[in-house]
RNA sequence: GGGCAGGUUCCAGAGUGGCCAAAUGGGGCGGACUGUAAAUCCGCUGAUUCGUCUUCACAGGUUCGAAUCCUGUCCUGCCCA
């Protein structure tokens, strides 16, 4: 199976340009992919076209991650409604720094290799360009009524609340980073999201009119959940690559709870895993769906991939702990160790030793750590039976929280729901 | 700069002098069922020592009483210049 075919088995190719796909058969490509540096870490919705990049490489290309210093100065009007704020350079630099110490956890950097990834930041190209050459050189290569006509630019302009010239120029700047790709590193591929397809044409234009040459592309749709809602968000926001934003623990919980309807798809997208072997997964895991097979896969397979085997096990550990029913008596024999292994991840919330010893009501405890907003929320929470500590369910608001509940000697375990665990630790 | 419309609790959007902490819908949160799902059903959704208290852009005013009336300020949208 040829790299396209197998992308588009995946359900990972949107739009391609013709004469893509014998381009890759014909020799080894080297191919680009941008990435925003709006914060320092990447998220799961940057994990499709970074796997994009390691397909590429896998198959013997050359792929290159493109950190867009320059263009994550001007900001992208893609399908938004609103300009975006522009960053400044100290929080960009910090920025790209982390994003690339995150892609070399997923590409091989080694220059001894022909198809070694390479990180390139088009700041570095842009940075010595004036507005006057650059409008001279490679602003009339391309008409105002050819980028007039995209969709994303349409979109805005007829909208209500227009868009700077800043932003219209963008699609410009992205394009020239292909052209300059294609120029320095024989660079004759761009992949991205369906949303900057625009923006790519607008590059391989470039490289035809103003580099005679030949560039190609292809986009992978962009990542939607079957209910409509955006990709890559869980309760507490975004779903982050980075351990520090975004524990183990959670990365993990947000695989989990895909949806049947889902879990097909990201499984294609997001593995490695073989066509056998994943057509086996659904066919078993619909036969008895309420195993959550497909999702505890994938989310083995994500959490492995991204925090290693090591963290995964945690995780899995963590939530068989939690979620499952019958732990009341387990919880009480756990030691400190192992409490603080299961719980990593869990938001921890620390209370006053000597507050806690004198009692306290369960309202005013969960106001005083958050638990509830308010005391009336903790209420209501209580009273419709929302609350458990150590796994037992709070009866009502006169239970007092002390001393006596302490896990070894100074951990208690709140939830809230279902799904909402609090590891309280007193000090 | 001129004319018009408008700013209400997370959002949309009712309310136009007392019955308003403010309809309804959405979202969110909790509960039941289940698979930590979907669908469905139920409850909650300003704070509270449950007496009240602080809220309807902001600041004043009228009134026994204002989200609702008056004055000024700021902001937003639409139209004209």
């Amino acid at each position: 199976m040829n790299l396209i075919e197998e992308l588009r088995w995946r359900g990972m190719v949107q739009d391609i340009m013709p004469g893509t796909e014998e381009q890759l058969l014909k020799e080894m490509t080297t191919a680009y992919v941008g990435f925003d540096p709006t914060a320092d870490s990447l998220h799961v919705g940057s994990l499709v076209p970074i796997l994009l990049l390691v397909h590429l490489q896998k198959a013997g290309h050359k792929p290159l991650a493109l950190v867009g210093g320059a263009t994550g100065m001007v900001g992208d009007p893609s399908f938004k409604a609103e300009e975006r704020k522009m960053l400044d350079l100290d929080t960009l630099q910090h920025n790209q720094a982390g994003i690339k110490a995150q892609l070399e956890k997923f590409l091989d950097f080694d220059p001894s290799k022909p198809n070694s990834a390479e990180m390139v930041n088009n700041f570095d190209w842009f940075k010595d360009i004036s507005f006057l050459d650059f409008i001279r050189d490679t602003g009339k290569h391309i008409t105002v009524n050819y980028m007039m006509a995209k969709d994303s630019v349409k979109r805005r302009i007829e909208g209500d609340s227009g868009m700077s010239f800043t932003e219209f120029t963008y699609q410009l700047i992205q394009g020239y980073d292909f052209y300059h790709l294609y120029t320095a590193k024989n660079c004759k591929l761009q992949m991205g999201g369906s949303d900057q397809w625009g923006n790519i044409v607008t590059g391989t234009e470039l490289v035809r009119r103003k580099a005679k040459g030949e560039a190609f592309a292809f986009t992978c749709p962009l990542m939607k959940k079957s209910d409509g809602t955006k990709f890559g968000k869980s309760e507490n926001g975004n779903v982050w690559l980075d351990p520090k934003l975004t524990s183990p623990y959670a990365f993990y919980q947000f695989w989990l709870k895909a949806t049947d309807d889902d879990a097909p798809n990201y499984i294609k997208i997001f593995t490695f895993l073989d066509k056998a072997e994943i057509d086996e997964l659904i066919a078993t895991h619909d036969l008895d769906r309420g195993k959550q097979l497909l999702q505890k896969r994938l989310a083995k397979e994500l959490t492995v991939f991204v925090h290693g085997e090591k963290e995964y096990e945690f995780a899995l550990e963590a939530s068989e702990m939690l979620f499952r029913k019958d732990t009341v008596e387990v919880l009480q024999t756990l030691t400190e160790k192992q409490l603080l292994d299961i719980m990593d991840g869990v938001p921890q919330v620390e209370v006053s030793l000597a507050d806690l010893s004198a009692g306290k009501d369960i309202a005013t405890f969960l106001a005083e750590t958050a638990i509830a907003k308010s005391k009336t929320e903790a209420r209501t929470l209580v009273q419709g039976g929302g609350i458990s500590i150590n796994k037992e369910k709070v009866g009502g608001l006169e239970k007092m929280v002390d001393t006596s509940l302490l896990l070894s000697g100074k951990y208690i375990l709140v939830q809230k729901g279902k799904k909402n665990q609090y590891l309280i630790i007193a000090k």
